[in-house]
DNA sequence: GTCTATAGCTGGATAGAC
DNA sequence: GTCTATCCAGCTATAGAC
């Protein structure tokens, strides 16, 4: 690696830091406004300039989306990623699923960026993107080292946790109704996938609902 | 009721057929643009008006919202309120929640409005929102009837299904990938139900999570 | 790179003629 | 009630001086 002098690399370092700056106060505008009501203009008064300067460092405001997605996915990866003490399968799904609950309801505009698509004409970057998928396939993959691998399951293990979040979300924002409710929840998704297989096929696709 | 001339039933009828037409149209609108896309311009165009016609009928973009809102707690609680063929606990449930899903997939900007608070500035008048908790009210009812009355059970319940239907729509939109996961689902939560008191109080508050 | 100033557009809502 | 015309606020983004 030789393409740059040092000279240049001070220089993307101050602008790297520039941009770092300006995002965390993106951060604090959309914890305020919410995250559709970030505005340029807040921006800028936020991080204590003007707009064109926020241009100088963003091509365009979704670039500014693009790049909170990417801090928030890398968060995201971060905090899944520490091995767990656990080792029984059950204690290992209830950690996983701790672990995502815990992250959701600790920042929801960056929960509302990340899992949901709220913000109208974002589209996330495929490096911003890949942060994410690269944290859920190790997540999936922790849950099948332990046993919970059949596709259905996981998808129904998906709908479980996300509705869980979302409810808390919407209807005890700040409360626990639905939080208290992890434990007896995957005991409930636990017991089912250890169940022996039904007699006759009534799942895997065979039977079509109604 | 000796309020009003038979000539001002007349208006006030081609008054609320007006307002009808707005309405429609504005489900046409968001059809297209998305719930968050409703603009007094394209609704005006699409029908077939100005904008200030639109304001002689509806004092604010959000009464237009809360009109919407109303027709469609209308709607849902006409969708879940005729008797169930079936008697048995599971087939009740498996209904109950068919009905939710074919209902909350069949017009998604419905769904959003409804059940999930995506337009910034909206809260739904009392009287359109007495729809909506009539037919939840009835829906815990009939659940309660066959034997699903713990309050954990039925905020599980909803989890449950909320999370069906948003992993559906945000993930396999316009397929069945988690839609075909109901019947399993419900059967799961069933027999967790139907299974005997922990020993040891291990729900019901007693323990915290973590 | 950073500013002042503003272009260009779209939104909700209204004035006033008819 | 319905129109034409418009106001005013907010937005993203840029031109051009320094």
């Amino acid at each position: 690696m030789t393409l740059g002098t040092a000279s240049t690399e001070w220089r993307q370092a101050r602008r790297q830091s520039a941009r770092d700056a300006i995002v965390d106060a993106a951060w604090a505008v959309v914890a305020e406004a919410g995250l559709a009501g970030l505005s340029m203009r807040d921006l800028a008064t936020r991080a204590g300039t003007t707009t064109p300067t926020l241009y100088a460092y963003f091509g365009s405001k979704n670039a500014i989306y693009d790049a909170m997605f990417g801090q928030a996915a890398r968060a995201f990866a971060e905090h899944m990623a520490p091995e767990y003490q656990e080792r029984d399968p059950a204690a290992v799904v209830r950690e996983s699923v701790g672990r995502f609950v815990a992250f959701s309801l600790d920042d929801v505009p960056r929960y509302q960026l990340l899992f949901q698509r709220t913000v109208p004409g974002f589209e996330p970057s495929p490096e911003s993107y890949a942060y994410a998928v690269t944290a859920l396939d190790d997540t999936r993959g922790r849950l099948a080292r332990v046993g919970i691998s059949d596709a259905r399951h996981l998808d129904m293990l998906t709908a479980l946790v996300t509705g869980l979040v979302d409810q808390q979300l919407s209807n005890d924002p700040g409360g626990r109704r639905w939080v208290r409710l992890i434990d007896e929840l995957i005991e409930m998704f636990l017991d089912h996938c250890q169940r022996p297989e039904r007699k006759g096929g009534s799942h895997h696709g065979q039977r079509q609902n109604r």
